[in-house]
DNA sequence: TCTGGGGTCCTAGGACCC
DNA sequence: TCTGGGGTCCTAGGACCC
């Protein structure tokens, strides 16, 4: 079916949060702003900010304190999700009006396929219209870019910034695209930059021209890929799908202080535990392993896991094995953040037909047969349904409570 | 007074099996 | 009896992105 190429568009909303509360408050517009997390405390990191804000040095994951040294003036809000949840809504229901190809990315970002709408044939033109709804309907910037693939419309959105519009053509690659410097593509970021100014790339034009071996060696299978997307070579569809998959549930808490205290330790992946196990029931999934997170007061981070006998989503459970694995592995150094989560997940609906046939109820615990049945439970149980291939979530119950993915498989439903 | 929290994908060594 | 090759599972760690 090929021959005809594809239309892409990358839809990137500019400085989203920071948009969004502007939106909601005149007063704050054309004013240095940041959303940040709780300024009291070393969480208080800038999220996002206003042009305003990065034009005096602000930049996101900034701590506060320090991007108020850049810009004493700067508005510090704290961050509204309910807000930017319904934003996020309403931006992709304008989008979906033009076709059901669209991929979100995030809360703030994705992807539409016009090629088989009659939209193909005025591209710019229904880009332009996008943007200019977005920001009449919505009081909301963005920037977009339109290419054959989505790799160069994600590179096409990002040219132009705040309100964009960016074609970017195949015979234009070298150009445009060739001349950027290698850590503004994406996909690289510093640690690979690093690695490929070896090579004596430092262009994505030099990328596009490189060593195929000499990229694999060094980069592994990314590497061949990488001077792919540089030759403007991507395949990958729009898939509206994607953004109800998930693989993994997880939750993580920096601790306001760094600690040695276990009873202050045990109450952190109590909470994390319960949050996880919410998460992982609301999307009626169990985990077949289990992770936990530890970073150091010197930023050194390690995870353990441990795959599971059985596949759990209970408070109880998932504390303890994070408890295990944390009284296993833990150096007794202090501890600035711990995290819990749950991988290899599969549905609950299956996994409770696997265990029915070893599972007995609480009082046959001292049964003879309990025990062994528990023995091949320990040993067969998980491995008869684990190795979870991506889920999908095609309803749920309640509304979501945390920002990002769950709130897009949350909507699934309506 | 540096550095949040949610994810995905890839690599690599050792165990174990055929 | 010194001894191959392929595949999967398990675990740890790294890189990247929003």
């Amino acid at each position: 079916m090929a021959g005809k190429g594809r239309i892409i568009f990358h839809i990137d909303m500019n400085s989203f949060y920071a948009s969004v509360e502007m939106a909601y408050d005149p007063s704050l517009r054309g004013k240095p702003l940041a959303v940040a997390g709780n300024v009291k405390e070393r969480k208080g990191i800038v999220v996002t900010c206003s042009y305003e804000a990065r034009a005096r040095g602000v930049k996101t994951t900034m701590p506060v304190w320090q991007a108020k040294r850049f810009c004493p003036e700067l508005i510090v809000v704290p961050p509204n999700f309910d807000r930017y949840r319904s934003s996020s809504k309403e931006m992709f229901s304008i989008l979906r009006q033009y076709t059901d190809l669209v991929e979100p990315v995030s809360i703030d970002e994705g992807y539409m396929d016009i090629t088989d709408t009659p939209y193909r044939s005025r591209a710019y033109e229904t880009a332009k219209e996008i943007q200019e709804r977005l920001q009449k309907e919505l009081l909301l910037p963005s920037s977009i870019g339109i290419a054959p693939n989505k790799f160069l419309a994600k590179m096409a959105s990002d040219m132009k910034k705040p309100l964009g519009i960016t074609i970017l053509r195949k015979r234009e690659l070298p150009a445009v695209l060739w001349p950027l410097p290698i850590e503004e593509m994406y996909g690289i970021g510093t640690k690979t930059a690093e690695k490929i100014k070896t090579l004596g790339i430092t262009t994505i034009g030099d990328l596009a021209k490189g060593d195929e071996h000499a990229l694999k060696a060094l980069l592994g299978i990314n590497g061949p890929r990488l001077k792919e997307k540089a030759n403007g070579i991507h395949h990958a569809e729009v898939d509206p799908e994607r953004i109800y998959e998930f693989k993994s549930v997880g939750n993580s808490s920096t601790l306001s202080h760094d600690s040695t205290d276990e009873d202050e330790l045990f109450g952190v992946f109590e909470r994390l535990a319960l949050s996880v196990s919410e998460r992982l029931q609301r999307k009626e999934v169990m985990a077949c392993r289990l992770f936990i997170m530890i970073r150091y007061a010197d930023w050194k981070t390690v995870t353990r896991s441990k795959t599971l006998n059985n596949p759990i989503d209970q408070k109880k459970d998932i504390l303890n094995a994070a408890m295990q694995l944390f009284e296993k592995h833990w150096n007794q150094k202090p501890v600035r953040l711990l995290g819990i989560t749950g991988t290899e997940l599969v549905e609950k609906e299956q996994a409770y037909k696997q265990l029915d046939l070893f599972t007995f109820k609480e009082d046959a615990k001292d049964e003879p047969i309990y025990q062994m049945m528990n023995q091949l439970n320990e040993k067969y149980g998980a491995n008869l349904i684990r190795k979870g291939a991506t889920l999908k979530k095609e309803e749920s119950k309640t509304k979501g409570t945390s920002f990002n993915r769950d709130f897009f498989q949350d909507e699934k439903k309506s």
